[in-house]
DNA sequence: TTTTGTAAGTAAGTTTTACTCACCTTTTGT
DNA sequence: ACAAAAGGTGAGTAAAACTTACTTACAAAA
């Protein structure tokens, strides 16, 4: 549980820049700890002085890109005053991030979720945040009628959470750019006021 | 690209059946080539004579259990006629079918995207399949003005997917129950009327 | 019937790669 | 000053994915 602190060896960080270095240009698998080490300047056996394991190694990565990204939500969203607004600040921060920092992108989308350590790890601690903030936002805009009262808090949270993901996957997965903006706007635009064609807006 | 007809050998059957029964209880990662050869009764080069290497097994097992799946999905939206009834089929058949198969779920959901292959692979092909179904649904609703007009249908297939995806992830994960009948219609209906308390339901 | 070609299956390697362990070297607290 | 801990090394191990050379069954052509 413990993070990336100011105080780290320079060889653990070395190690970690290696790796998120490799992790720009090819998957997970197929980066050896042979190529990591190698890529740091360090020996293979350093790597596990500092890292349980090879996946170890992706989630504490993960947890430093994740801490940023974080904070950043937090103050975007801080800055925003009704619920909608607060909820658009967050899929545009992620979207945004996950565009940007195609590494922490497909890690967390397509490298950590079929190891259960994951869900163990400080990583998943993080998510785990990200997701409350977003249920948080969204009982505060119940209780101030900015949504309907009958709203499921948890099931907004995970149809905003998939509709994010979901939107820059491909994205991420061939990547291509993404229209952050537009992409942003259309999925707050379809959750406040839906798709169907009932004579309302 | 070829699927697994009839006309199987039954070395490769089992070797299928061993390995999804193994993927019942433990991640792929974990699953070892003679493990699976043993579980099925045969040697470990048999599997290379069918599949070019563990990760093709995997695709080859996904497609098996998507063309099933994808026949389903079909056949329940074709006995629907209007475009949002047409949408909430799929959504519970794609949620009742990761919560019976949970093998299917794990892999599709959580296995194959990390591997460049698998976006080369025949199971792929079936999910291109069945998101460009749910896209023509929605241009078919657009079309007789059941959905707003300026719905963009690409956006709204990823803002149904990532839901239905992020709805049972959880879930599938940690191996609990789904409410699927809950949260179809919870789905169905913030996408359909919005969550905005604009005093017009 | 013999031959020939191919698909099903085997068994023993080989190689790659994650991980370990015993050992140095440098720093730090008392 | 010196013990102890932290930073770092490099050779070695074990396991697992994959290869390859081989055998057996079997159907169709000659």
């Amino acid at each position: 549980m413990k993070s990336v602190c100011k105080s780290s060896p320079p060889g653990k960080i070395k190690i970690m820049a290696s790796f998120s270095t490799l992790m720009g240009t090819k998957n997970f698998q197929s980066i050896t700890i042979a190529e990591i080490a190698k890529n740091a300047g360090v020996t293979e056996g350093l790597i596990y002085k500092y890292f349980k394991d090879k996946k170890d190694l992706l989630h504490q990565v993960l947890h430093q890109h994740f801490a940023g990204f974080l904070s950043l939500v937090q103050d975007r969203t801080a800055a925003e005053n009704s619920c909608m607004e607060k909820l658009e600040a967050i899929v545009l921060a992620s979207l945004e991030s996950y565009n940007q920092n195609r590494v922490f992108a497909r890690i967390l989308l397509l490298e950590v979720r079929n190891s259960p350590a994951y869900f163990d790890s400080c990583a998943y601690a993080m998510v785990k945040k990200y997701s409350r903030l977003i249920r948080e936002i969204v009982c505060d805009g119940i209780a101030k009628k900015e949504l309907k009262p009958d709203t499921d808090p948890f099931l907004l949270q995970k149809v905003i959470l998939g509709a994010i993901e979901h939107t820059c996957l491909k994205q991420v997965i061939f990547d291509r750019e993404l229209d952050v903006q537009a992409a942003s706007s259309g999925i707050i635009n379809i959750v406040s006021y839906g798709v169907k064609n009932n004579g309302c807006h």
